[in-house]
Order: structure tokens, then C-alpha cells, then sequence
DNA sequence: TAGTTGTTTGGCAATTTTACCAAACAACCA
DNA sequence: TGGTTGTTTGGTAAAATTGCCAAACAACTA
């Protein structure tokens, strides 16, 4: 395989790993409503703070959010929403895989 | 966090997860021109035939692509050409972290 | 300066993913 | 039927991911 063009699919794949999380896409959908601090988002996910500032981590350095310190504080926003606008084909894809799985069953 | 907003993140990123890896988005764009037999793939990807047949088993099971047996051969093809439309965007975001990441080399 | 709050980092065990080989299956053909 | 081609499945070792705890940092405040 070319090597530029393998280049290309590993970028677009850690994009997608980035994302592949429910916690991490929790708190894209959520960045995608306002701002918020890692201690918000630590209280919305319910898990441990050092776990949520790892997920956010992973988040920055594929650069889907962007970090902003102020004062002891650290502000996380999305930096595009378009991944958000995938979710309604996603959303048909899975639920049209769910029915025929569906219909295997009878 | 409430369960069914919970299955649903999960489901979401099994999605993501499946197409989250460099051979995998291949597979996905190389079907989105035509589909392909198990060994054509193999051929272009450039793995053992089980791997590769590892990785379609695990798209067909999110649901991206589905198969068609024809004679002794195993047909792909995608489901939903969606996912390729959000590459523009991503290429997008990766191209833009990149240029940031130069710039705190300066 | 000492204490408090907010965040990141290091370390580690459990789990998952990945890729190959070998073997089993499946469908065709001589 | 026996052999060939195309595909999937089982097994396994190496690598990556995940989540928590503890410790280190950073910034504000008394």
C-alpha cells in the first residue's frame, strides 16, 4: 500500500478511535452544548476525575476539542461539530442492522 | 447517567470502533466504489486472508457492510456510503491540529 | 507561606484488539 | 469421489486500551 495513502488511514483511524468511546462521545455531545470544565464533565460521567482528564486528553491530541486554562480551571470545547452530524445516518445504519437481526430470530 | 442514553452511546461507539482502524476504512472506501470479494480485498489490502476476513466479519456485525454468497465466493458491499461523507470534515480537523502542533514548534 | 481546589501524570492490573498460522468448511470441477 | 479454490473459525502471543489509586502540579486564598 502507498505509504502516503496508508499515512491518511492511520490519521482518520486515531480520529475515529478517538471518538469510539461512550464516555468520549459523551462529552463531545456535550461540549457540543457549551464549554465546560473538567470537574462538570467528571460530575456528569460519573467516574473517577483522573479517568475523565485522560479521556479528554485523547480528545485534545487528535485535536476533535480544544483546551482553555483559566484560572485554576481548565475549559474544554468542541473545536467542529461535524462529527455530531453523523450520528442521525449512524443511528439508521444501527437500527436497520438491529431489525434484520430481528427478523433472523423469527 | 440514564441507561438507555447509555446503550445508545454504546452502540454509537461500537460503530465508530468498527470503522476505527486503517484496513477496516479502507475496506469502506475501496466498497464504496464497487463491491468485492473476500480475496480482491485480501489482494489490495496486502494481510493474511483470515484478517482480513476477521475485519469484515466485524463491519458486517455493526452493521456497515453486508455479504451476498455468489457460488464460492462471499460478496461485500457497504451499506450506507455516510460514513464517507464525514471525511472531508475530519481531514479538516486533523489537517488544522497539525498546523497547530508546527506552530508550537516555532 | 500553608492550605485548598482543580487538573494531570505515573503506575498497574484487567480487558480488549490485532494478526498470524493451522484447521475446518463450502462450493465448484475433473 | 477427490482435488482445488475461496472463506471462516479456533487458538495464541503481542500490543493497545481502560479505569482506578496515589502522587505530583498549578493556581488561587487566608
Amino acid at each position: 500500500m502507498d505509504p502516503k495513502k496508508l499515512a491518511q488511514l492511520e490519521a482518520r483511524a486515531r480520529f475515529f478511535k478517538a471518538i469510539a468511546h461512550p464516555t468520549r462521545l459523551f462529552i463531545v455531545e456535550e461540549l457540543n452544548r457549551s464549554e465546560r470544565c473538567v470537574c462538570e464533565l467528571t460530575a456528569m460521567v460519573g467516574a473517577d476525575i483522573s479517568t475523565v482528564s485522560k479521556h479528554l486528553s485523547v480528545l485534545k491530541n487528535t485535536g476533535v476539542v480544544r483546551d482553555e486554562k483559566r484560572g485554576a480551571k481548565v475549559f474544554y470545547s468542541l473545536v467542529c461539530s461535524c462529527v455530531l452530524e453523523f450520528l442521525p445516518c449512524i443511528d439508521a445504519v444501527l437500527q436497520q442492522a438491529a431489525l434484520e437481526r430481528m427478523e433472523l430470530l423469527r
